[in-house]
DNA sequence: TACGCGTGGCT
DNA sequence: TAGCCAAGCGT
């Protein structure tokens, strides 16, 4: 085997994509499921309900025990509803039970017991999507059709190199039009279990396991190094915010300044002293700077917002003992307000030195 | 279009 | 450890 070209990766035909996947499949995928063992669409139609959205060990026990409580489609559409739910119970999700329930009823009674053998006529049932209805239709009657549950997603975000959150309508567009391009002429069975079974097995979302991956040779996200951002995550629906405390350090008029570590937020510029929590401010500064403090007061906590987070500062304002100067920080010192004002400050810093600057005047004149 | 729906496993 | 996500769907 040979990956000289693994760098040059150019894009691989449909067939070859599958041909790989499919060969694969047979020898390291998944073939001894409950569910594997028959093409019986109503056990492959309640393990794909039972799946979705929840972990295949999670499900086997469940699987088990309703197919002995519901051995057929006639004995669930026969049941009532509450013992549907009682044999559900503990595997949340409970609309996939009543959607199950009421599908099993258009089936024994609208569709004479026999069951849909197209993609389309399973999606017509109640809580069988695009996706569920694709695979039931592959699985037990064997039909073309492309499934795209969030193992896929991720399997073809990362060997395209398809960018964006795939549950933005339009990544997903992109991504349905992908999985229908690369279903093969044949074998969709072992196909479409193959992906799943990359995607659960070995194109995980951490710490992924390439070196074994058939498809790794053409993959985009593996030549580009970019299989931890592939595919993208979830956009925070609110900022996380942190929360520090900025100490105004004052001794004889001047304010205790630092220079900001060259990288990361507010790299370079001279600022007021972080500390952690409130609780550290005293012992964090006599420790840090070697100063007696003679008096802090802590001022009103506010926000700053960046593009990733948002901060909450609380300033301190703390009263340093005339006699006490031993700064031991290097990167720390003592400015004048007028001096401190006129360097490069974050905009908080400055909101904050000019409140000082302004209450320094009135004190001045009183 | 964005959200609610359950539980368990992962880092 | 506290999000983050998992064989999605319905509204």
């Amino acid at each position: 085997m040979t990956t000289l070209l693994s760098n040059d990766a150019a894009p691989a035909p449909a067939a070859d994509f599958a041909d790989r996947l499919v060969a694969w499949q047979r020898v390291h995928g998944r073939h001894d499921l409950p569910w594997q063992r028959d093409r019986d669409p109503y056990r492959v139609w309640l393990s794909e309900i039972m799946l979705q959205q929840t972990q295949v060990s999670a499900v086997i026990p469940y699987y088990e025990r309703f197919l002995a409580r519901f051995p057929d489609v006639r004995a669930l559409a026969d049941a009532p509803l509450d013992d549907v739910l009682a044999a559900w119970s503990g595997l949340g999700y409970y609309a996939r039970a009543r959607n199950l329930h009421a599908a099993a009823r258009v089936i024994a009674h609208d569709l004479g017991g026999r069951f849909p053998e197209t993609a389309d006529g399973w999606a017509a049932l109640p809580g069988v999507g695009r996706s569920t209805a694709a695979a039931v239709a592959v699985f037990s009657f064997g039909v073309r059709a492309a499934i795209l549950d969030g193992n896929v997603k991720r399997v073809l975000a990362r060997w395209r190199g398809v960018d964006g959150w795939p549950g933005l309508p339009a990544v997903e567009r992109t991504l349905w039009t992908l999985a229908e391009a690369l279903l093969p002429r044949g074998d969709f069975d072992p196909y479409t279990q193959g992906l799943m079974d990359l995607g659960s097995g070995l194109c995980t979302r951490s710490r992924p396991r390439c070196d074994a991956c058939p498809v790794r040779d053409d993959c985009v996200a593996r030549r580009d190094g970019r299989t931890s951002e592939l595919p993208a995550a979830r956009p925070r629906k609110t900022a996380p915010e942190r929360a520090i405390a900025l100490v105004i350090l004052l001794r004889e008029g001047r304010v205790l300044l630092e220079r900001r570590p060259p990288a990361g937020i507010w790299g370079g510029l001279w600022s007021l002293p972080e500390v952690e929590t409130d609780a550290d401010v005293r012992a964090t500064c006599e420790r840090r700077f070697g100063i007696a403090i003679e008096s802090l007061h802590p001022g009103e906590a506010f926000r700053h917002g960046f593009t990733h987070f948002t901060l909450s500062i609380r300033p301190w304002i703390v009263q340093v003992a005339d006699g006490s100067r031993a700064v031991s920080e290097p990167a720390a010192e003592w400015f004048e307000l007028r001096d401190a004002l006129a360097a490069g400050l974050p905009k908080p810093v400055r909101t904050l030195l000019s409140g000082i600057a302004v209450e320094d005047l009135l004190v001045d004149r009183s």
